[in-house]
This record gives structure tokens, sequence and C-alpha cells, in this order.
DNA sequence: AGTGCAGTTGACTTT
DNA sequence: TAAAGTCAACTGCAC
């Protein structure tokens, strides 16, 4: 009962739901008694990126979390409410002398709302330490050193789990509220990962010690990217698992799917950056020339959400990450890409989608994503993907299409990517992939080639594309005519802004 | 044996 | 992490 006397030192757990490797935890440790808190915020889970195998998860995760804590002597805290009245009532009532946290970069709510709780701590003299996860840097000025910084942050040694926290047992736990209290849409998700740190850390085990093997060859086919893949990305989404110690636990391996593994770890922290420095990427098309080009089509969108377009992979696709809740990454971007060129619908609306499917939803990670499979970058090539071909290149015998489109068990081989050119009565898909495609891909290089595109291109990539050593960023993508050596520097720079692979 | 030719492969360019 | 087009080199085969 003592330590209830003395001021607390608030850890305020947001998606970094582990007690290892959690250093604002560590550090509030060392200054006095702490209350560690989640706060569940109805608003954030009624904005229309989240859905309810998210909340499922991240419960899940809670409930974990709240049991290893408990072990080292006190119970998470959970409330239910806005952030800043739930703080205020913990500051009025226990006292609050510091409030720890890791920095988060989220979506636009959170980043509104981590400006509130800032300007609250700052008019009641509480100090916000926020330590950074991931190899984020905020308030990045210079793109030069990046991959060098998260080098760095990466090799710090991991903090250690707290021996044990001084128990408060004036304060109740408080319980979990379930997917209806918080007015979610039932979201039934059959195959999900189970969140939590002991589910993260079986999965990394499993994953280093066997699966890795056959990684680099099992990732681009969803036949063999279930097992295949590392699978960790929801548990560092929530922060079940450090991103460093899984960068560490790697560190002592090698061969090629352990090296190509480690690319993806650099890359995921690439793309989160563009949505730090850059909050409006989740809104706004990087280029100018790109905002509102595409049309809203409820039908369209309706059957491409569904996974009922008639084109078979497609939906096969769309269909298992309902299910899965995950697909594998070559196939996010074909779904991206149908969507935004042959069904030519708006990315935000199919992005939103995408993003209650996922239950890893990275808000930095998808969106930089849907504006590179949309063109809107205007940094990056066009990539249209041929449905067809990704079906015949990644399912040659149909067996992924024949599992989730019962519809078409009994088809035979021959025409199972096209079925509505096998003859007999059945129904042509509601676009014609190839004309489609054909039309997206000349409306696109329209507006590319328009006057003054290159020009803005070219300070966009000032601004977020990652440097290179020698490259001068000049030239556009959209050049009518360029010197030979401009196309090699504009290949190189669509490169080092897609995938950060420098391996220096 | 050498030639012509259709078809294939791979590197590279364009969109 | 694209796909389609172009072109030159190559291959197998018929004559």
């Amino acid at each position: 009962m003592a330590v209830a006397d003395q001021p607390l030192q608030l850890v305020w757990f947001k998606r970094d739901l582990r007690s290892v490797d959690h250093r604002p935890l560590a550090l509030a440790l060392e200054r006095g008694p702490v209350l560690p808190l989640y706060i569940v915020e109805p608003q954030f889970w009624l904005q229309p990126d989240a859905s309810a195998r998210q909340w499922a998860f991240c419960r899940e995760a809670l409930e974990a979390l709240r049991e290893r804590l408990s072990a080292l002597g006190q119970p998470l805290v959970v409330r239910v409410g806005d952030a800043v009245e739930v703080l205020e009532r913990a500051r009025l009532r226990l006292g609050v002398e510091a409030l720890w946290s890791h920095q988060e970069t989220g979506n636009a709510f959170t980043f509104a709302r981590d400006r509130r709780v800032k300007a609250w701590a700052r008019s009641h003299g509480i100090p916000w330490h926020e330590c950074p996860q991931f190899g984020v840097i905020r308030g990045l000025r210079r793109r030069e050193g990046w991959a060098t910084r998260w080098q760095e942050r990466m090799a710090t040694p991991l903090t250690p789990e707290p021996l044990a926290l001084p128990p408060l047992p004036s304060i109740q736990p408080g319980g979990l509220p379930s997917t209806s209290d918080l007015g979610l849409a039932a979201d039934p998700c059959p195959c999900r990962q189970r969140g939590g740190r002991p589910q993260g850390e079986t999965v990394l085990q499993d994953f280093l010690q066997r699966r890795v093997q056959r990684y680099s060859g099992s990732i681009s086919s969803p036949l063999t990217a279930f097992d295949g893949c590392s699978r960790l990305s929801p548990y560092l989404t929530w922060g079940c698992l450090s991103l460093r110690e899984v960068v560490q636990a790697s560190a002592s391996l090698a061969g090629r799917g352990v090296r190509n593994f480690r690319s993806r770890l650099h890359w995921h922290c690439h793309f989160i950056q563009k949505l730090e420095s850059e909050p409006a990427i989740e809104h706004r098309d990087f280029h100018p020339f790109m905002r509102d080009i595409r049309a809203w089509d409820a039908e369209r969108y309706q059957a491409w959400a569904e996974g009922r377009t008639g084109l078979p992979f497609v939906d096969a696709c769309m269909r298992a990450l309902i299910a899965h809740g995950w697909i594998n990454f070559r196939m996010r971007a074909m779904l991206m890409s149908v969507a935004s060129y042959h069904l030519w619908l708006p990315w935000r609306e199919t992005g939103l989608h995408l993003a209650r499917l996922f239950v890893d939803y990275e808000p930095g990670i998808h969106w930089s994503q849907c504006q590179m499979q949309s063109g809107s970058t205007s940094i990056n090539t066009i990539r249209i993907y041929n449905p067809i071909k990704q079906g015949l290149d990644h399912d040659p015998k149909g067996v992924f299409i024949r599992r989730w489109c019962p519809e078409l068990a009994d088809r035979p081989d021959v025409w199972l990517h096209e079925p509505w050119r096998g003859g007999g009565d059945h129904p042509a898909p509601i676009v014609d992939p190839a004309q489609a495609a054909r039309e997206a891909r000349d409306r696109i290089w329209a507006i590319r080639r328009a006057a003054g595109f290159d020009r803005i291109a070219d300070a966009i990539q000032e601004r977020h594309g990652s440097r290179r050593a020698g490259l001068a960023p000049t030239g556009g993508q959209g050049s009518r005519r360029r010197r030979r050596t401009d196309v090699a520097d504009a290949s190189m720079r669509q490169l080092s802004l897609q995938v950060d692979i420098d391996p220096a």
C-alpha cells in the first residue's frame, strides 16, 4: 500500500504489448512505482481502418501481457475511454510524475491524439518520455545515413524484462471490452493468427529453426507462403515482439533465406518512415496530378471486396485474405493493382478495406504500398499486374483457386484461370482484364506526360526518395526523352524508394 | 555440308 | 514486387 502514496510513473502501453525489450517500462521502474496502463479508445476502434479481427488479436495480446505483468507483481491496468480523459483521471486520483511510452507512427487519429496528450502533459508539467521503436527516426531532416542509423539502433542491446513490479493493490485492473462493446461489426476470421507474446515467440523460433531454410523460394506463391513466410508481421505490428529482438535473433544465422528476410525487416522501417515524415500520405496522393483521377463504383468495389470479380486467382486471394487476416506480399500488391488499375477505384477506399482485413495492419507500410501500387507516388515505375499471368505463374495447377473458389472445382485445368474463355455459359469477369489494363496504362501515361508533371515528381523524389551515393536527383520518370544515364539514375532511385536494400 | 527459316531465348526498352 | 514489345542471337529441322 505504501507505493500508492508516491506519485506514479505511468507506463502507457500502445502498440508495444510486451514486457521484454521495453525501454519505457525499464526506465520508468528506475524512477519509482509503475502503473502499467493500456487505454482502449472507442474512437480509435471506430475509425474506418479498424476492425474486429484486429481488436481480437490485440485483446489476446493484452490478456497475455496482463498475465505476464501479474507474474511480475502488478497486472496490466486497462481503462476504456478517451486517452486524455483517462490520463487526467489518473493524474487527479493517483498523481502522475511522468508518462512513459514508445513513439508511435500511426494513423491520423493516433497522431492527433498524441498531440492532445502532449498538450495535456505540458499543461500539467508532466514530462512525457517517448522511446523510439523500430528504426524510424522522428524529426528526420536528411535521409542520408538512414541505413547506418537503422543498423545502430538494431544493434543496441535488448532491454531486459524487469525482475519485479511493485504491486498497486488499490487499483482495479479493469476488464477488456468485447467486440460488441466497442460497436465493431461482426468479422469472422476463422484462420486468424492468435495474439500474444508467447505465440509470437513460438512463431519466431519455428521460423528461424525450420522454415527460414525455404523462405526465398516460398514467399511468392500463396500455395507456399502461408507456411513459408515468417508470419511475424502481426506480432511486430502489435509489439508482442520487438523488431530489435527479431533482428538480433536472426543475426547469428547465415544463408540466403535469412539474408532475404533481414532485408525485409529493414524495409519495414523504411516505409513507416515515409508516414512518419509525411502523415498526409494516408489520405492524399503524393503527386497532385494523381488526385481524384479515379471513379467510385459501388458495384465494382463490392465485387472486388468480397472476392467475386470473376477473375479466379484474384477472387481466391481475396477470399483467402478474408479467412486468414493475412496474405503474402505479392498477392497484396496484385489485389491493390487490380483495384486501382483494372477496376480504376480510388485507393483510399480499397486501401481501407484491405487495412481492415489485415490483422497486421501497419499504417506506414500500408499507405505507402497502396500509393505505390496505384502509381500515385510518381517516382516509382507503374506496375500493372496481370492477374491471369500471376495465377499461371504462382498457381499453375489451380490448386489455390480450387481451394478458395469451390464453384470452379470441376472446371478442367485448361481454362481454369480464364473460365469464360472455355466455352459454355460461364459468366465473364466484371472487366476484361486485357482491355482494362490497357485503358489504365494509357490514362496513367497521359497524366505522366502532361506538362509540369516531372518538375513535381523531382521535388517528391528530393523529399521522399532515399539517397544513394553519387546520385543526383535530376530528371523525372515521365520525361519524353532522356539520356541513357538518366534512365539508369531513375531506375536506381525507384529501387531505393521502393526497397531499401542498401547492404551497408 | 550449307542454307533458309520458323520458333525460342534473353537482354534491353517502353509504357 | 510488372508486363509487353523489340531485336539480335541461337536452335532445330527440312532440304
